[in-house]
DNA sequence: CATGAATGAGAATTCATTCAT
DNA sequence: AATGAATGAATTCTCATTCAT
């Protein structure tokens, strides 16, 4: 049972996550700055001082905070017993709706991924928020494996199968963010997951 | 022909350009400043001042520069006669020589690709630069669509696909630089053009 | 008769004011917050705005309320009706004596001994704190007056002697609070009243 | 021979110097802030740290800058033939002299002297500076064992005798410098000498 | 009374950009 | 043309003080 303390200052951390993350989609991850993430909290900026030790600890816990979101969505597609096309359609589908409902996190995303350089002692961001990534694509490799164990798709490299998945799909969600108006969802996950399955060559008869 | 002029003038954006592809590798674009540049170029602040208009100039037209490098490789893969395995196979092949070649390019073609918000009037970064990100997956949906057009592929939203491959690709790419020891380029080449042309189903008989 | 109110109040000032002089003599005068103190006297931070005005006027009090403990063992040395070298002995003897017990309370006194400027309207320190400085040099200043007077010592300037010496003084204590092992107190007492009494100039026969 | 660039880097670094004591003096170490500094300068903020790493840099060179002038005093005093009276006397001079017209350092003076706690990795001042204090201190000390070695004195502890009328001597000076209308140096002077050499006690015939 | 969450003024520091030499 | 010293806006983070509970 949650005190009245724990109530609020969860509250408080979700509205502060809630602001980042309007504010490092609007703006950017370079530019989203304390000042204006507290604006859009509504609160002064002390006040993220008192949840958040800095800058950087806001933006990964943020960050985590909406990739857990993701990451149960994606688990219950998993988690199914469905046949592999259907967990693979399920995970598309889970990932489109995620990103269609949390557009703001998109660019969050997208930050985060994007790797700083090894000397990358700088000034705004450094690297521990590559875990959740990493994890992702790996859970998703561990998926194809299972596949590829229980023969229902051809032998790879699931590594690099999820990687190349993850990251075309990623590429999609990003273009239907930025449609004014896109194809239904479901148009787009079919067409990924037949992708995925079959490719693209043309057969005489399939 | 060249004035002398132009050709100095030539030399010292090349040489700016190069060094500001390097500093951003090395320290990743927020953490890339004008006076590291400078040095790595071996020139003065100011002197940059006279050859770009400001910092987000220098780092599109850097950007630009070396993408038409890119380009001139693809470009050739496609423009051959070959059937679209080849040609697909070319493509992959182009990319990953171009990026192993250029690895520090790799990072400023990730921090460019990123979309930013619209109403990004921040400190180290606009949009301008998606265009020519832009023109290179419409260049490649292009290869695509006449594929389709002569039946040698199966008919589906040709952009969209063409996302989908360039960013997986990327993403291969991006897993290769990040390798201590990689796979030689022929494997990930053949995986990807594998990949793309059948898919993973796995077939009684193929 | 001290209401029960008033005991507990004089408990809460004295409880407060001891913290400060502890988290002072850690921490320095300017990295002394307010947070710390809280905590060292296991208050609230609000309490302490409770009882004192500011910031200020907390360190103030804090330092005139141990300074006067000091006065008192030091009035009881002058009170005395030794003779004068016995009376410089005492007040030697209280001071390091007192410091000795104290430590904590040096810092605070060389803190606020140090004059701020006249326009001091700085973030952390005025200069109220004075007078109780002021008070002391003065009272001794009386000390050397008297004995002048009786014709035990020289005539000289009694401030700049009762300055001389309580500043020498002073210094010594310094010194044995930043050794890990200082000579008896005894030995430092009799050298500074010898040193007062006689100076250093060898003579034939004294 | 110094290239004008050096010429006009030394100059700047004394502005700055120059303001960055006139500010101490007039707020006090703790709230002589970069921004006040630079105006007092006559330069930008920025300025500032072309010349100096940071602010504590800043505050150490110009105490340092500062001290190393006094020094050069009293060396010139302690390297004379005189004898021990005529020496004491001339460092005592020295010092009245140098506090006189530099009034400004002598806040500065004593903010560096007071010793910051152990923990003190705080955010304004470290410890750095005192070596020049004890330098000074040890350097009179070293006068005094030499004095002690050709018998011109007693022989008691020098360090202690040291500390002593070092830092009586800076009380005596410190006074001089809040009083509208102070004696002629050379009565403090000589007074200081007199009760160093003789002490305070009433002799017979002297 | 006591609390401590919230506040926001203020400090240090960085760095793109300008401009006199 | 080239330079690099100077600038100052912008940013992060701290902490004394207030006030609703």
């Amino acid at each position: 049972m949650k005190s009245k303390e724990e109530v609020v200052q969860e509250f408080r951390v979700q509205t502060i996550q809630d602001a980042t993350m309007r504010v490092i989609s609007r703006k950017g991850m370079a530019a989203a700055t304390i000042q204006e993430i507290a604006d859009e909290a509504g609160v002064a900026k002390g006040t993220i001082y008192l949840y958040f030790r800095d800058r950087e600890e806001l933006v990964e816990k943020t960050f985590e905070s909406a990739m857990s979101q993701l990451l149960e969505r994606v688990d219950a597609a998993i988690a199914s017993n469905d046949k592999f096309e259907d967990k693979i359609r399920g995970i598309m589908a889970s990932k489109l709706g995620f990103f269609a409902a949390n557009r703001e996190f998109f660019r969050l995303y997208l930050s985060l991924r994007m790797p700083e350089g090894p000397a990358a002692t700088q000034r705004r961001q450094r690297q521990h928020c590559q875990p959740a990534y990493r994890t992702r694509t790996e859970q998703f490799a561990n998926v194809l494996q299972q596949a590829m164990d229980r023969g229902e798709i051809r032998k790879v490299d699931p590594s690099r199968l999820a990687l190349f998945i993850t990251e075309g799909s990623t590429a999609i969600i990003l273009e239907r963010l930025g449609e004014s108006s896109s194809p239904p969802e479901q148009a787009d996950v079919d067409f990924m997951t037949s992708f995925i399955l079959d490719g693209v060559r043309k057969r005489s008869r399939s």
